[in-house]
RNA sequence: GUGAGUGUAGCUCAAUUGGUUAGAGCACUGGGUUGUGGUCCCAGGGGUUGAGGGUUCAAGUCCCUUCACUCACCCCA
């Protein structure tokens, strides 16, 4: 019986990896044009880090974490300790970190960004896995609307320097606690009214979470909540004008978006600005991108009142999207080695080694195979050029060097071929 | 958690109402007058038909069970 991997976690294979390194790279450069500084964290944390910043309500706490009991350490028949839990989301952890580490202390504003693999338990399909990734960031201590519109300008420069243009911003505010305790009210009421018409779903969370029937896809809900107040016209003159500035800075650096009152982020944390990247091209997994500003949740966490404002990236989805766009131009060895006769295979062994640890990628065969073959597999290898060296090149001490694009081919002296190899810099 | 669909060679797929030794293309390996790649030609290797059970003279094909994968709902990055 052999083994294999579990539902929903899956193997990043060699092929597809280059696509990897290249979202990791621009993520990085732009980050840091940003500056944003790289924070890297724990997989696994207590579970009340999530239950509390997450929510205690949402589908992710309730049903799709991974939890286990810690052994206890104290007592010698392995009794359960703490319960942890394998990080769902990488915001709670940063913020813990930043709280751990008192930052705020020395300085509160911090722009900090992550990338690594996240859990939730759900059942996987197309663009949704069990183990997945994320890339995010996190600018704390700043409440002002420049540094939403920062991070808004971050990810569309991201997105930019990718090569996706397809991606459309959606944004929206979810007020404050001024003023979405009153919107919640109003809408509230505005839901009971109607109740008898909303699907069973809505109508359990109604009263936790009234917000999410305005996301409900249920045709009985779109009808019912047709008329419903609007959020963006109940906002506080606080959250409007900071809502304000946002979209007057979007507007002034050309960034496109629309406005979608009924967007309700999934995580409780959320407050004034959410928004989310998505994209048609996906099937039903649709954002790519996604985050808002969340003011209450360091203090939450134990820290001071200080504000934050946020975002995730799916790195799977991502590469879907790059890899639908692009016809993958892998490159093979700069140099492939191709030997006739034992004389000429432990002539080519050490030669190889040498231009190696100068960095170039060379690849031979170790066993028989003949010209013909290994030509062929130097241009299945996608080989740039192709050395040539068999008993008659060492007589003569001249080895045959080939352009496989231009199929010239050169003698080349074996005196100081290693040198003559790297000065040409092949590949 | 709910629903639907699909499992035959590394990949994409064939195989008559159940009927000989389960085929093809691509890929792979070798060869095409002694040592030159992509095109072409020839040959070869590779399968417990996802697994287990049942019906039958006979099962890739019918029935049951099970597993895996996929997509959608839900949820979300």
């Amino acid at each position: 019986m052999k083994i294999t991997s579990i539902k929903g976690f899956s193997d990043i294979l060699p092929e597809e990896v280059g696509t990897w390194q290249q979202v990791e790279a621009v993520a990085r450069r732009v980050f840091t044009a940003y500056n944003f500084a790289e924070i890297r964290i724990p997989i696994v944390e207590k579970t009340e880090l999530f239950s509390r910043s997450i929510g205690e309500t949402t589908d992710i706490v309730e049903k799709e974490m991974y939890t286990f009991a810690d052994r206890d350490s104290r007592s010698a028949d392995h009794a359960e300790g703490t319960k942890l839990t394998l990080r769902p989301e990488g915001t709670a952890g940063v913020v813990r970190a930043y709280v751990e580490a008192e930052m705020y202390k020395v300085e509160p504003a911090r722009k900090l960004y992550y990338m690594g693999p996240m859990f939730r338990r759900e059942r996987p399909q197309k663009g949704r896995m069990r183990q997945f990734h994320q890339i995010g960031a996190e600018a704390l201590g700043r409440g002002d609307p420049f540094i939403d519109a920062e991070v808004l300008l971050l990810l569309n420069d991201f997105f930019e320097s990718l090569g996706l243009t397809e991606p459309t911003l959606q944004l929206n505010s979810l007020g404050d606690a001024e003023c979405r305790p009153q919107y919640r009210e109003k809408l509230l009421a505005f839901l009971k009214a109607r109740e008898e018409s909303l699907c069973a779903n809505c109508r359990r969370r109604i009263d936790r979470n009234p917000l999410r029937a305005l996301d409900c896809k249920e045709s009985g809900c779109i009808e019912a909540t047709k008329d419903a107040p609007s959020i963006l016209e109940s906002l506080c003159v606080n959250c409007r004008d900071h809502f304000g500035t946002v979209q007057r800075l979007l507007r002034e650096t050309n960034v496109k978006y629309t406005l979608n009152p009924r967007m309700v982020r999934g995580l409780d944390y959320y407050c004034r600005t959410t928004f989310e990247w998505t994209t048609a091209q996906l099937g039903s997994q649709s954002a790519i991108a996604a985050g808002g500003r969340y003011d209450g949740l360091v203090e939450q966490l134990g820290g001071p009142a200080i504000p934050g404002v946020g975002f995730a990236m799916g790195v799977e989805r991502l590469t879907m999207l790059l890899k639908m766009q692009e016809s993958a131009a892998n490159t093979g060895p700069s140099l492939y080695v191709v030997w006739v006769g034992e004389q000429a295979r432990d002539w080519a062994f050490p030669l190889v080694h040498r231009l190696r640890k100068n960095n170039l990628n060379v690849e031979m065969e170790g066993e028989a195979r003949s010209l013909k073959s290994q030509m062929r597999r130097a241009d299945k290898f996608n080989a740039v050029s192709v050395l040539i060296v068999g008993d008659d090149e060492l007589a003569k001490g001249k080895a045959l060097l080939r352009d496989m694009t231009s199929k010239r081919q050169e003698e080349i002296g074996l005196d100081g071929i290693e040198a003559e190899l790297l000065a040409r810099k092949i590949g």
